[in-house]
RNA sequence: CGCGGGGUAGAGCAGUCUGGUAGCUCGUCGGGCUCAUAACCCGGAGGCCGUUGGUUCAAAUCCUUCCCCCGCAA
């Protein structure tokens, strides 16, 4: 049978790591990042995938730096090697390993979105469409020849997080069709475009600002595309204001961009170019999330007036 | 012991510095007004002010124990 390694840490990666298993395949190890300290308290956290490795009973390893501590990973002798969204550069020496080399599963259309957040700057780029993409691994970030590509439609109110779950499904259908075809070397590899690569690195603390002096539909994209991580946030009176949940309202008036115009419509309303952005889940630094009403019935009602910064 | 904010009626908050009758917006219940309302008016119910101990004639408020929630940083 042939030998698989899975490397992958988060959670879209167990979609792909869980179809693998539910195929019968045999997943001889798996690798992905080591336990972090998250949260308040600093307490130690497994990787998702980590946590379904060890509930099918899979051996982990968790090298600290993959490029010096691999020995491992040739100790399990794949005959393939299929990551996901494992968080560290494989060295090349790995790669080329397997009799059938290893490949990649990643969030976007390649040559478009390439890297560490593609679903995140999908919607933020108002994109109406994206997919998985399994391709060969080569030494550059996703760049390797494409084998397969599956489409997925974002809809027109779709969060990162509706994105997120529509390819996660897509990622397991895309394994589930292509594994066969790939252990029988039976695909036409297609070379990527270089000219047509475009990034999408992990979004910074800077970029989860939301500048309402953009249009309506920008502000709005880019607020549905941080959720429901890392949620995106603007400055008011100096306090740092979280927008959970959203949506649009076009029509015209006349209020300076970024004001807050109070409750309205169900939502605290936000004036911005070409409408107002309805927000229906705000959360004030130091506070819960609350809904609209709630918040423009407390902390909400001092900030009239003012506006986002 | 990483830094910081907070726990007050069903919800969201003010009051705490400067101890002295429990307050606001909303919801809820009853009544009124209107062609009409997320409208307006009148009235009512609903609180061990997170927990422990202390100071005081008197504690939501000052000191103290513990619990819980959140923002930042990682």
């Amino acid at each position: 049978m042939t030998r698989i390694v899975f490397m992958g840490t988060p959670d879209i990666a167990c979609g792909i790591l869980h179809q693998l298993i539910q195929d019968n395949y045999e997943i001889v190890g798996v690798v992905t990042q080591p336990d972090k300290k998250a949260g308040r308290k600093q307490e130690l956290k497994e990787s998702e995938v980590k946590q379904m490795a060890r509930k099918h009973h899979i051996e982990v390893f968790q090298p600290m730096h993959i490029k010096e501590d691999y020995e491992q990973i040739l100790d399990w002798k794949p005959d393939l090697i299929v990551t996901c969204a494992y968080g560290q550069f494989i060295p090349s020496h790995i790669l080329d390993f397997p009799k059938f080399g290893s490949i990649n599963v990643h969030a976007s259309l390649l040559p478009e979105l390439r890297g560490g957040a593609p679903i995140h700057w999908a919607v933020i780029q108002g994109h109406k469409k994206t997919g998985m993409t399994i391709m060969r691994m080569v030494k550059q970030m996703d760049a390797g020849a494409i084998m397969k590509q599956k489409e997925v439609e974002i809809a027109e109110n779709d969060t990162m997080g509706d994105v997120y779950e529509k390819l996660k499904r897509c990622g397991a259908a895309l394994i589930h069709e292509s594994m066969k075809d790939i252990l029988e070397n039976n695909i036409e590899c297609i070379e990527q475009n270089e000219a047509e690569a475009t990034y999408a690195y992990n979004i910074t603390k800077e970029q989860e600002h939301i500048d309402f002096t953009l249009n309506i539909q920008q502000v709005y994209d880019h607020i549905r595309g941080l959720i429901p991580f890392p949620i995106g946030y603007a400055m008011c009176d100096g306090k740092k204001i979280k927008f959970h949940r959203a949506r649009m309202q076009r029509c015209a008036h006349s209020y300076a961009k970024g004001e807050i115009c109070g409750y309205m419509n169900g939502g605290y309303a936000i004036a911005v170019e070409g409408g107002y952005i309805i927000i229906d889940e705000i959360q004030m630094e130091g506070k819960g999330k609350v809904d609209a009403k709630s918040f423009a019935n407390g902390q909400g009602r001092s900030l009239i007036g003012k506006r986002f910064e």
